[in-house]
DNA sequence: GTCTATAAAGTGATAGAC
DNA sequence: GTCTATCACTTTATAGAC
């Protein structure tokens, strides 16, 4: 069950390959064994003989990519209490380890970018609608103890707005990695071509905006935090 | 083809609401036709001889709900430049302009408020995806108005920024439009139980205020008005 | 307009030969 | 491990009776 050691190559390999392509192109929904099979050049027996099934297979893609970015956001959320113990953490630093560690495990997945954070957006926005419970326990854990920690940089917000403005930051979120091609292809090249690191950086800037809508911005401490995020 | 005149009763009727309830709530790619004349108790045949294929009455579908909404955004975009002609439009109208026709239409559409917010969502995300042309058309439009219209009311951001931001917005009000009952299932109330319209409120203030983010804010018109930035 | 019957293709899964 | 053949569905679509 969870025999992660994975063949360099070899037909299982090929298999779950060909597999994380398709289910980031086409959606999880609309991937067939044959699909598959057909694309990795391998027998129509052979997903079911290496894993069991297409639903064993839909979850073990998600498994793999998704753990190590859960796992990596938790970490990146220790140590940033540990560093701001007893201070405000600024806003912009709990934003970058949410969306972070996207980045640094795209390169680890051995996915190009464009599949990897499409996988990543598709799984995000399956969140409650049939996601298996592993993934959906990440999911509900992580968005936890990131609400917790912005509601303590944001003493003065209430719950139900930081809660709102979160799924409002996921959605915007879950757009980039779906379609970070798409302000591209719609606007004629008035999008530029930033790497998803730039447009990563853009957005962090952007929901940390729209987090502190509202709030007094007297201290004199804004300006300190800030100025280490010069994306 | 434009046989836009329903009948109030029949197994067409009864066909067609079964379908937008249907496609709202599994997705466009997950309803089959036995779906939809299971539930509608019709006749296997009768997708094909009203509507002439499943596909068929999926853009139906799309376009019923879809154009009022356009026709209102765009009508909701002449009426601004008019109001505010030669002034600087203020963000929070344009955006209200943007969402606000989705909560006037879902009263004509006919549907509940949870499958019309849905069913829009799910066309909205599927943008570049295997839309309908006239849809992709609408959407592309719509699009291209409010960026422009954004570009008038924030000279000093970059066209590059304005252009990525407006895309997070539009994820923000996909997610808002497709789980709206995401927050208040995953934080045990903390989101409270507020109207779509008062979320949308919610959504305006955030999405403005990530639309300003490092725009100076030296100026007294935040709140009155706009009319010493005139152009 | 509604029905049955059926075509033609696709689906996941498995038994059993090699 | 790989393959063929096959089962038991399900899918869209249509021809033709009523």
């Amino acid at each position: 069950m969870s025999d992660m050691t994975l063949p360099e190559s070899g037909s299982k390999r090929k298999l779950l390959d060909v597999a994380e392509q398709l289910f980031a192109e086409k959606g999880f929904g609309a991937v067939s064994i044959r699909d598959i099979t057909g694309l990795a050049k391998c027998n129509v027996a052979a997903v079911n003989y290496h894993f069991g099934g297409r639903e064993k297979l839909m979850g073990l893609v998600m498994q793999r990519h998704m753990t190590p970015v859960t796992e990596e956001r938790l970490v990146r959320l220790d140590s940033l209490e540990r560093k701001w113990a007893g201070k405000v953490v600024p806003l912009e630093e709990i934003i970058d380890a949410l969306v972070r560690p996207l980045v640094s495990q795209v390169k680890k997945s051995g996915l190009s970018e464009q599949l990897f954070y499409r996988l990543m957006g598709r799984i995000f926005a399956q969140q409650g609608d049939g996601l298996p419970a592993v993934i959906e326990a990440q999911l509900q854990k992580t968005n936890d103890r990131y609400i917790r920690l912005f509601a303590k940089s944001l003493p003065t917000l209430a719950t139900e707005d930081l809660v709102w403005r979160v799924h409002f930051i996921t959605g915007g979120m879950i757009r980039l990695l779906t379609h970070h091609d798409l302000p591209q292809r719609l606007t004629n090249g008035a999008a530029g071509t930033p790497t998803m690191e730039a447009t990563l950086g853009r957005f962090i800037r952007f929901a940390a905006a729209g987090l502190r809508e509202g709030i007094e911005a007297a201290d004199p401490l804004k300006k300190g935090p800030q100025a280490m995020f010069d994306f």
